[in-house]
RNA sequence: GUCCCCAUCGUCCAGAGGCCUAGGAUUCAGCCCUUUCAAGGCUGAGACACGGGUUCGAAUCCCGUUGGGGACGCCA
């Protein structure tokens, strides 16, 4: 067969640039109402995330969903979610249910997808085999594809031939069959096909990236990629672009990473008729301090970065001091799960996430939810990589804490105190107002949720906590401390009314009257009254226990340091 | 190796030829306040990768260099 006959002419479309969405780049804003997204304008806008059934929801893989969201959200259209699990045939249910966990903690609902169907359903890849098979054959009829009947060995050979002659390689098509003839000939032999895309050999493939702008590829530097096994199932890109189009998707906004794959999933679109969807390509996320892709396989040499490991640690005291060891994707903070499990606010998480490659303008920082729909644009989005940052991620978690009512943050606590024993499955009222004391006092300590367990003394019996041994003998144990202790528990005695107020003043006076300096009282109340070195103000600590707890959690320091004096004498 | 992409404070962003002596956030440092603190207040440090063009004028446009990253599967 000669050459030319192999490679034929590209189709006559192979060279259009596919631009369907391009008015929208050009024109200077870009507002639902003349960017033709809208029914009555034209299309709606349908965008959608595809995540592989893995068991876990990526901090990356959600800034992707979550710009698709925003931008199905900011256009009046629909987000759908695709499972992609064509790869793994056990326990999909399985491992789909913390993702699906983690889109609804953060509030990214989906229109249609797993457990709310649809009108395009399945939405399980693996369900739609008939249709990309279909599709297949199609592609086979009009001359797009093709089968092919060499073996893995013969294309290595000759892909290693083309290095050998510092050539590129181009697959010969040596095993093509063209005729039935040859296809005959060819499983006589005892051979088995593939199907393969039968590529451009010239020209361009040509796209306006909706954040990087005009792209091109030669067409000549795309293989003749194989879309269907010999056992008949539909590879990856094949099954991709098929759902796609079935699913009327019109934005594709994904990671970087599939900008070179691009090509043939405009070769197939094409191939088989369809309206290209505009595509969209995210910068990824880089690990911290580094440019690299964030992989959630390397969490081991992420924690080597000092702020990473600190916001791993934060968390990981947290769990660790809930009790039973916590599954293992709760303590990777490249997983949503951690977030959640530590008691992050979701908002804080999406508003973290949003910035991280997208900005409004030179210092609007915090979005509501409501806000990052209504401002959300492609066009605003980065190009290059960002790391993930964890100290700024922190920062908006405080930052939301701040904000948030007191009522919900003593809700947001309440199930931490619970796991932690410290709090009865069905709270008093009264425990509910001990709460919100606590956290009113705490302020601003408490960073997320979770870090209420650090003031478990205030929830324990008043024998029933532990001491922080190095600030006991400090405190405690020093010259004439315990003596002192003893004279400003009697003051305590008749302090009235018992309030913070009060209480200071009762303080005051009693160092004066001691001659010391404040310091060398308060702390060794303070390590009497919590078992702490630190902690927030003394004395909105001393009113929340209450004179009979803090005489009692003084009468049992003092009782601790004499049977340890007894014990070292 | 081939192709593609990216390039502003340590980090995340702003900057579409003169509003730039480069702005905000975070981080860091110093100071202040304080009973402690991963608390609060104030002040400060800190960047246009390099070299050529174009232009009256360039962080911004073009070319090159360097650096970084990604894609090159009968994976998704």
């Amino acid at each position: 067969m000669e050459a030319a006959e192999i490679c034929g002419r590209p189709p006559d479309w192979a060279n259009a640039v596919v631009d369907i969405a391009s008015s929208a780049r050009m024109g200077v804003s870009f507002m639902p109402d003349d960017s033709g997204y809208r029914s009555g304008g034209g299309v709606t806008v349908r965008t959608r995330f595809a995540p592989s059934p893995t068991g876990y929801l990526h901090i990356g893989g959600v800034r992707t969903a979550l710009f698709n969201w925003l931008f199905a959200r900011r256009h009046g259209g629909s987000f759908i979610l695709r499972i992609d699990d064509t790869d793994r045939q056990r326990n999909v249910s399985e491992a789909l249910q913390p993702i699906l966990d983690g889109f609804r903690w953060l509030g990214l609902d989906w229109d249609e997808g797993p457990e709310v169907g649809g009108p395009h359903a399945p939405y399980f890849q693996s369900q739609r085999q008939a249709r990309h098979a279909a599709a297949v054959e199609r592609l086979l009829a009009g001359g797009h594809a093709y089968r092919d009947y060499a073996t893995t060995a013969e294309i290595q050979a000759e892909r290693e031939a083309a290095q050998r002659d510092k050539r590129r390689f181009i697959y010969s098509r040596r095993w093509m069959a063209a005729t039935p003839a040859e296809q005959q000939a060819f499983e006589a032999e005892g051979r088995r096909a593939v199907v393969r895309l039968k590529m451009p050999r010239e020209g361009v493939c040509a796209f306006n990236d909706q954040v990087r702008g005009p792209v091109e590829f030669d067409w000549v530097l795309e293989q003749d990629h194989v879309v269907q096994r010999a056992d008949g199932t539909c590879l990856y890109h094949l099954a991709s672009a098929v759902d796609d189009h079935d699913f009327g998707i019109t934005h594709v906004i994904r990671a970087v990473e599939h900008l070179s794959n691009t090509p043939r999933q405009v070769f197939i679109a094409r191939a088989l008729g369809y309206d290209v969807p505009a595509y969209a390509h995210l910068p990824y996320v880089a690990e911290p301090g580094s440019a690299e892709k964030l992989s959630k396989r390397k969490v081991g040499r992420y924690l080597q970065h000092p702020d990473f490991r600190k916001l791993h640690e934060h968390g990981a005291g947290i769990l660790a001091a809930l009790g039973a060891a916590p599954p293992e994707a709760e303590c990777n903070p490249l997983l949503v799960e951690f977030y959640r499990a530590v008691g992050y606010r979701p908002e804080a998480l999406l508003n973290y996430l949003l910035l991280l490659g997208w900005s409004l303008d030179d210092r609007t920082e915090m979005f509501t939810v409501a806000e990052m729909i209504e401002r959300f644009s492609l066009d605003r989005v980065n190009r290059s990589a960002a790391s993930f940052d964890a100290p700024k991620l922190l920062a908006f978690e405080e930052r939301y804490m701040q904000r948030l009512p007191a009522a919900d943050k003593v809700a947001a606590v309440v199930p931490f105190l619970q796991r932690r024993g410290l709090l009865p499955a069905a709270p008093s009222e009264e425990d509910l107002r001990r709460v919100a004391r606590v956290v009113a006092a705490a302020g601003e300590r408490i960073k997320v949720a979770g870090d209420i367990v650090g003031y478990a003394e205030f929830f324990q019996p008043d024998d029933g906590f532990p001491y922080d041994e190095k600030a006991f003998r400090k405190r405690i144990a020093a010259d004439g401390a315990a003596a002192r202790l003893t004279r400003f528990r009697a003051a305590l005695e008749t302090v009235e009314p018992y309030d913070a107020e009060a209480l200071d003043g009762a303080m005051h006076r009693f160092v004066e009257a001691e001659d010391v300096p404040i310091g060398r009282i308060i702390h060794a109340v303070r390590v009497a009254v919590t078992g702490k070195a630190v902690g927030f103000g003394l004395f909105d600590g001393l009113e929340i226990l209450g004179r009979d707890a803090c005489l009692a959690r003084i009468d049992r320091a003092l009782e601790a340091l004499r049977r340890s004096e007894a014990l070292e004498a």
